[in-house]
RNA sequence: CGGGGUGUAGCGUAGCCCGGUUAUCGCGCCUCGUUUGGGACGAGGAGGUCGCAAGUUCGAAUCUUGCCACCCCGACCA
């Protein structure tokens, strides 16, 4: 690999992904194995991103609150399938103090400290949670609890990709507890659907919204409800998650309330989340091989201003046009950066604001001041176009709009031209090996049909897609009125 | 956690098989000057526990063992 760019996306995939993640200054790695540090300009992508989301819980009735991090162990043991799930993945926290090692080498776990109950760290918060609704819910009256919070979670996972899998993340949960099974039903559809609306309309990602097969179901949930999406290599990746969890966790924790007519029954439950896995999902849905491409809504710098000149009267006389500039484009709410750094080169400049996917580029040289116009380069498609210093700021708001919803069309064309339908086994593998994509095909809805297919394609079902009534013959056994579901080789 | 690979300056690397002066080169960094419309050029300069630990040896980047990290492929997963 040069110092300059990265690998092509055709050469190696996995290998672009990884080394733009790194050069678009997004984030590395720790020094802990499976934990990333998000460097400043990959944090900023993702409080654009947890902004617009938590505007959008508020618009939708939630409130943050903050539960804490360390959870009793006995508490996970609570719910049988929820243990199940995340047992294997755990930290524990054993110990709380630390002391001088005899031989003076530095420090060692004091083994007097052993914690009467050990600790885990979360991987999830449902367990807690449920154990402060108890108290918070006696009456119908206390109904419904609406409450997210935004939190680091951590899973010992086995193999980790920057943002795509860390064994911390950072993420929201929304946890929410209701009265009747149909309003809690109708809070998990409504929380999908403020995921898809966001990462549709902010991140330009098109996805599908469906619900997970039992295999693939959250660890403790009646239906998980969720949004895939598909990356330009073929594979689907799961964009977020919102889950009805019944009464499973009411009743593991014992949470009951008294309704209007005194009968105490258990409440109902659900929990949704998005990760810091959505940046990948943005990296892998727009990018290329010049390096990182930002949808407008998402993009921490919107404009970057680069001067190009021979001396500093040139500099002072486009600097002067600039300031004026960036003063109406503030107006505007466009962030912009103007880039006068003397040390650097335009073209440097210009490979650097590519690679970090920044949308729009304009360029102000000495014949642009004599001619009142800038150059204008377009991030996305690549385009660059001279245009009039005249209206200038209403073009580039146009122009970010503009971006916004050619990525989305674009994104949405490929997920099209990406889905197959396939009616053997055969087949679906032929299409899998040959470009990957969303498969539709039907599926008796048993579970060892889903293992089986799953072992000779490699392919899991990414979802049951919503308002899908179309039956037709298994692609595993032919047996008729199996429904149609989403196949796909998965992230 | 299994199989394979890699680890040498901030980044990318040569050297390792076959042990032997002061560890190679490029980029980047610092200073000065010239430059500036697609990753500038010249001169000078700084920068190294050769992933970590132990062992073999008169002598280890090089050989042996263990550990760690990362990458690829599997199993598991948001």
């Amino acid at each position: 690999m040069s110092s300059k760019g990265i690998v092509k996306r055709s050469e190696d995939f996995s290998k672009w992904y990884n080394e733009l993640v790194l050069k678009a200054d997004l984030a590395e790695h720790s020094d802990v194995r499976g934990c990333m540090i998000i460097k400043p300009y990959g944090y900023a992508i993702w409080e654009k991103i947890k902004d617009q989301l938590d505007i959008m819980f508020k618009e939708t009735g939630h409130q943050n609150a903050y539960f804490p991090l360390l959870i009793p162990k006995s508490y996970l043991s609570k719910e049988a399938a929820h243990v199940e799930g995340f047992a294997k993945e755990c930290a524990v926290v054993t110990h709380y103090r630390l002391k001088n090692s005899e031989d003076g080498t530095g420090v060692i776990v004091d083994p007097e400290a052993k914690l009467e109950e050990e600790l885990i760290i979360r991987p999830t918060s449902e367990t807690i949670i449920w154990n402060t609704y108890k108290k918070w819910i006696q009456s119908y009256r206390d109904l419904p609890i609406l409450v997210n919070q935004w939190a680091n979670v951590v899973r010992w996972e086995m193999r980790t990709r920057l943002f795509l899998r860390t064994s911390e993340f950072l993420w929201q949960e929304g946890h929410t507890a209701h009265a009747t099974k149909i309003e809690a039903v109708e809070e998990t559809e409504k929380m999908l659907e403020v995921y898809a609306q966001f990462v549709q309309e902010f991140m330009a990602v098109p996805v599908i919204k469906g619900v997970k097969s039992e295999n693939e179901r959250f660890a403790g949930a009646e239906e998980t409800y969720c949004i895939e999406a598909l990356m330009q290599d073929g594979k689907a990746l799961q964009a977020g998650t919102s889950h009805f969890l019944g009464q499973n966790f009411a009743k593991a924790f014992d949470v009951t309330f008294a309704d209007k007519e005194g009968n105490k029954n258990h409440v109902w439950a659900t929990s949704w989340g998005v990760s810091t896995r959505l940046m990948g999902a943005l990296v892998m849905t727009h990018s290329d091989d010049k390096g990182l491409v930002l949808p407008p809504k998402l993009a921490p710098i919107q404009v970057v201003i680069v001067p190009i000149y021979k001396n500093e009267d040139q500099l002072l006389e486009i600097s002067e046009y600039a300031n004026s500039l960036i003063k109406e484009l503030k107006s505007l709410n466009i962030s912009v950066k103007f880039d006068n750094d003397d040390n650097k080169k335009p073209g440097w400049k210009f490979a650097e604001y590519e690679m970090k996917g920044v949308p729009l580029r304009i360029a102000i040289g000495p014949r642009d001041m004599e001619n009142q116009t800038v150059e204008l380069a377009r991030r996305d498609n690549l385009s660059k176009s001279t245009v009039s210093q005249l209206d200038l700021p209403n073009l580039l708001l146009e122009t970010l709009n503009l971006i916004q919803n050619d990525l989305f069309t674009r994104s949405s064309l490929f997920l099209k031209e990406n889905t197959y339908s396939a009616n053997s086994i055969d087949q679906m593998i032929e299409i899998l090996d040959a470009k990957g994509g969303f498969i539709e095909a039907f599926w008796n809805g048993d579970s060892k049909s889903e293992h089986k297919i799953k072992e000779l394609t490699k392919a899991t079902i990414r979802c049951i897609p919503l308002n899908e009534n179309q039956t037709g013959n298994c692609i595993l056994t032919g047996e008729p009125n199996s429904k149609k579901v989403i196949f796909a080789r998965a992230y």
